[in-house]
DNA sequence: CGTAGAGTTGACGGGAATCAAAAGTAGTGG
DNA sequence: CCACTACTTTTGATTCCCGTCAACTCTACG
């Protein structure tokens, strides 16, 4: 169970300037004027210890998030037990924002974090009389339809090794660009993120540093020994 | 090189009514308040033959589509040929718009088809006054992401029985409800969608035929003979 | 030190890809 | 109407990539 902080509205004033992130919405210049306005009428923040499940598939939408610091997965089941991952979110990330009024997805803590809640019908009213606000919304969604649309070219029609490189690219991408990125999950969570098995995710990174492509300093720390022939392999 | 007809206004407000359509978008009561009335000051016709191109990845997006007749693929392609289809859109669907400057999927006619261009500029000036209109730009994009989350989850996780199946099913539920459904689509078409090679989709359907689960009355006409069945394979 | 969970490695098998060829279908023109 | 061609689809034989099963290593933690 999710150990849950509701701070008052001073303390989160205080806690949103701190909110630097990376994502498309908050690239824009114009972000002040939009989602982070409502968050001092409509947003509480919130903590998830590592694991957590934040909300699970089925359950109504009535909030969604935005990550303060740590990273969240989200993921579909099948009755088997079978996941698919169909995102990571770090600092900053949206998400939890849904079409319908259930969550089509569950999101569970990849580390302990801290998010902002909203209430998805507060800022939906608010959206219809401010134009940035609702554009925010719009430019979510869009950026989370191309990045599916991604994930499904690679899901379909790219091997394993093509897979494995491509998630490297993409969280080095997101990463601060020191020179060893660190991955905030593990071998499993990539698996299912790349539609392998845990097992077959391990031997192409050996296969990767065997090549001289990448070092494995640590389980979860990777140096890129050879940046240029990894792209190449993504093709 | 598709055939591209200008119609005036006059030819195109004779031509709206007649979009009936079963998109998210259009299910909505007050439709006629949001994009149909853009119409009238932005949309134009046109007429694309079988298998010409709408629009190629990485073209300026100036203009999105809505489908009045007719089918059409949006997909990707990696450098060596592996083409990745996203979604097949049918009468009432629009495809084509982009949160940024560029295609980043190509279209092309299923069959021969005909659709309206809106000009992405005017319809978002619009929109940024009208709240209706806004609201389904917001929905369109919504919708889109949760299809191709879904798509996600069939890419990676499932079988290629389950592929088939899950493809079929989902054709059905768009097409008329008689008791035969007729595809759009070639055989390649539904091995790009699905992430195999025709000849496992051939092999696929041969074999759920063999298990009484369908009918291939004609090569693109099928019949549900078991679908309690069908559904089942899908868990 | 001992246990538990995460990750790696190896052996093996199966499901889908690949290669190849036959069968079906459609369009063309004599 | 039928031969001829081009293309799509089906079917078969074979290969191979990745999944499965199993054992082992590594790390964290009490």
């Amino acid at each position: 169970m999710p150990t849950s902080l509701a701070i008052s509205h001073d303390q989160v004033s205080a806690v949103a300037p701190a909110v630097i992130g990376r994502s498309a919405l908050q690239k824009k210049a114009d972000f002040h004027t939009g989602l982070e306005r409502v968050l001092s009428t409509s947003g509480s923040v919130l903590h998830f210890m590592q694991d957590c499940q934040i909300y699970g598939e089925g359950e109504p939408a009535e909030t969604f998030f935005k990550i303060v610091s740590g990273a969240v997965r989200t993921c579909k089941f099948l009755s088997d037990g079978r996941r698919q991952i169909d995102a990571f979110q770090i600092e900053g990330d949206i998400f939890g924002l849904e079409a319908g009024e259930e969550h089509r997805l569950s999101a569970e803590a990849l580390s302990d974090c801290t998010v902002i809640s909203y209430r998805r019908r507060v800022v939906e009213r608010l959206a219809a009389s401010d134009d940035v606000l609702s554009r925010q919304l719009f430019s979510y969604a869009m950026h989370n339809m191309t990045r599916a649309q991604d994930h499904a070219l690679l899901l379909g029609r790219r091997s394993a090794v093509e897979k494995v490189v491509a998630f490297l690219l993409e969280w080095a991408d997101r990463s601060p660009c020191t020179g060893t990125i660190a991955l905030a999950m593990t071998r499993q969570d990539i698996a299912d993120y790349l539609g392998l098995t845990i097992e077959t995710v391990s031997r192409t990174l050996s296969q990767l540093e065997r090549d001289s492509m990448i070092e494995l300093s640590a389980v979860r720390q990777i140096r890129f020994t050879n940046p240029a022939a990894l792209r190449a392999l993504t093709s």
